[in-house]
RNA sequence: CGGGGAGUGGCGCAGCUUGGUAGCGCGCGCGGUUUGGGACCGUGAGGUCGCAGGUUCAAAUCCUGUCUCCCCGACCA
C-alpha cells in the first residue's frame, strides 16, 4: 500500500486523555480511533494487525478441530433465563434493549447460552460428538468502568469456543488440546515467552479454571510463579491448600503483574442440565453433554503486544502480526530514485511481502519517525546516495544499525 | 458505584485567581527557499471556550445544574 492513499495520518502528541500506553501509540500511529470511553474502531492498519492475530488463532483452533461460525449479537431473553443470567443481579454487564413490539433483547456480552440452544438442535446422538465451535465476535459489555486503552473496553472482539464431549474423559482429551493449542497460537503471536498457563478460580463446576497470563505491567492480574516447574496461579486461588496439592511452596514464587490473554473452563454437565442439552449414547439412553468454554481476548492481546513491544519511538510489532512487513522509502523525486523504489516496491509485492510504501514528497527525518512509530519490523530507503552504491539501504525496526542491500538481498531476505 | 482530576479551533496547551468579547505551538491551505532523524520564511483558513440555566451593562472567567473524559478503588466466565 502506498501512504499517499492511506488516510490515516500518524501524530506527534496523544490525546491528553488517553494514558494507557497501547491507546497512545496506535492512537499516534493510526491503528485505532477513540469512539468513546471503552469503545475503538480500527482502521486501516489496526484491521490488518487484528486479521493477523485471528488468522493464527484460526489456525489453532481449525487445527484442534474447531468450525468457525459466527453468532448474532442480539440475543433472546428466554435462554439467558434457562440459566439463570439473565438478570441483572447476576450479569451486571448486561446492554439490553427492546423491539418495537416490546420483546425484550439483550446485546451479547457472551455467547454461552445461545451456542448451546443452537447446537441442541444439531447434536442429537453420540454419533454427532464430539463438536467444537468457535467464533470471532464483538463483544459488548456494559462496564462500570472502562481503562486500559484497549485492553479493558466495553465493546471488543473475542474468540470464545465451546467444546461438547461425551464424557469428562473426553472432555479432558480436549481441553488438554486446547491448552497446547493455546501456546502454539501465543508462541506465534510473539508472546509465548512471557505467558503462562495459570491456575485462577475454576467457578461452580472445577476446582480450577485455566488463565493464560502474559507477563505486562499494564495488567490487572498478580499471579504467583514457579519459573522452573512451570507453574503459576492466579493471586486469588493463592493459599496454603493449593500450594500443597500444586507441590509448590510460597517462598519459591514470584510475583509478577499480569495481562490475562485467555482463560478456559469445563462447565462439566452443569449447563447442559441447566438447558436440557443431552444426547442419546450407545445404549439408547439421554445423556448430558459435557461442555468446555475457550477464550481469547483478541482486541486484548493486541493491546498486550503493543504495551509489550514498543519503545520510545513507537511501536515495534512481532514479525507475525505487523500490518506490513517492509516500510519502504524513498528519498527525494528524483526520477532515478522514484523508478528504483517504484520498481522495488513492484518486485516484494510480487514475491508476496507485505510493504507499505511512503511515496510522499516528505523530508528524511519524517519518514524515519513514522516508519519507527508504526512499528513496522523491516525498513528499506531508496534515496540518490543508496542509488549511487547501486543498493538499497536496510534497518530493522529492532536493530540500531542499517546495511547496504542489493533488490536480490532483500528479495531472499524478506521471503526467507 | 465511592473518591480524585479534567473539558478552550483537528491535536497539545495558555488565559480563569482580579469579568471587558480568545491566544500560542503542532497540524492544515497558498507562495517561496529547503531535502538523511518530525525544516525555514511569508501568508491564510479554522473556536457560539462541553451543554443548560443564573448573576451582571458585560461571562472562557463568578454561581447552580448537567453531560463527557481520565486516574485510583470496587467489580470482572
Amino acid at each position: 500500500m502506498r501512504i499517499t492513499e492511506l488516510f490515516s495520518k500518524t501524530s506527534k502528541t496523544a490525546p491528553a486523555d488517553e494514558v494507557s500506553k497501547n491507546a497512545q501509540l496506535l492512537i499516534r500511529a493510526g491503528y485505532v480511533y477513540k469512539e468513546m470511553a471503552g469503545a475503538y474502531a480500527y482502521l486501516p492498519l489496526g484491521i490488518r494487525v487484528l486479521d493477523k492475530i485471528k488468522q493464527i488463532v484460526r489456525e489453532e483452533m481449525d487445527a484442534i478441530g474447531g468450525q468457525e461460525l459466527i453468532m448474532t449479537g442480539l440475543q433472546r431473553k428466554e435462554i439467558w433465563e434457562t440459566t439463570g443470567r439473565w438478570s441483572d443481579d447476576v450479569v451486571d454487564v448486561w446492554f439490553k434493549s427492546k423491539l418495537q413490539d416490546g420483546t425484550e433483547v439483550g446485546f451479547g456480552w457472551s455467547h454461552e447460552e445461545p451456542i448451546v440452544e443452537m447446537l441442541k438442535r444439531y447434536v442429537e446422538s453420540y454419533k454427532d460428538l464430539p463438536v467444537s465451535v468457535y467464533q470471532f465476535q464483538t463483544k459488548l459489555r456494559n462496564e462500570l468502568r472502562a481503562k486500559s486503552g484497549i485492553m479493558r473496553g466495553r465493546e471488543f472482539v473475542m474468540k470464545d469456543m465451546y467444546s461438547c464431549n461425551v464424557d469428562a474423559d473426553a472432555h479432558e482429551k480436549f481441553y488438554q488440546a486446547s491448552i497446547e493449542a493455546y501456546k502454539r497460537i501465543y508462541d506465534r503471536l510473539g508472546i509465548g515467552k512471557d505467558t503462562y498457563v495459570t491456575f485462577a478460580s475454576g467457578g461452580a463446576f472445577t476446582q480450577f479454571s485455566h488463565e493464560f497470563q502474559t507477563i505486562c505491567d499494564a495488567g490487572e492480574d498478580i499471579i504467583y510463579l514457579h519459573r522452573e516447574k512451570n507453574i503459576a496461579l492466579n493471586e486469588e486461588v493463592m493459599d496454603d491448600e493449593n500450594l500443597t496439592k500444586l507441590g509448590v511452596k510460597r517462598e519459591e514464587l514470584e510475583k509478577v503483574k499480569t495481562a490475562e490473554v485467555g482463560n478456559i473452563f469445563n462447565f462439566g454437565t452443569q449447563k447442559s442440565e441447566d438447558m436440557d442439552f443431552a444426547f442419546t449414547n450407545e445404549q439408547g439412553e439421554r445423556q448430558f453433554v459435557h461442555l468446555g468454554s475457550y477464550g481469547i481476548g483478541i482486541t486484548r492481546v493486541m493491546g498486550v503486544i503493543a504495551e509489550k513491544f514498543s519503545d520510545e519511538r513507537g511501536l515495534v510489532w512481532p514479525e507475525n502480526i505487523a500490518p506490513f512487513r517492509v516500510y519502504l522509502a524513498r528519498f527525494g523525486a528524483e526520477e532515478a530514485v522514484v523508478v528504483a523504489a517504484d520498481k522495488l516496491y513492484d518486485e516484494l509485492q510480487t514475491a508476496g511481502v507485505e510493504v507499505i510504501y511512503d511515496d510522499r514528497d516528505a523530508r528524511p527525518g519524517e519518514k524515519f519517525a513514522d516508519a519507527d512509530i508504526l512499528g513496522i519490523p523491516h525498513r528499506i530507503v531508496v534515496s540518490a546516495r543508496s542509488l549511487e552504491q547501486g543498493s538499497f539501504e536496510y534497518k530493522k525496526r529492532t536493530e540500531p544499525e542499517s546495511s547496504m542491500q542489493s533488490a536480490e538481498a532483500l528479495k531472499s531476505l524478506l521471503t526467507a
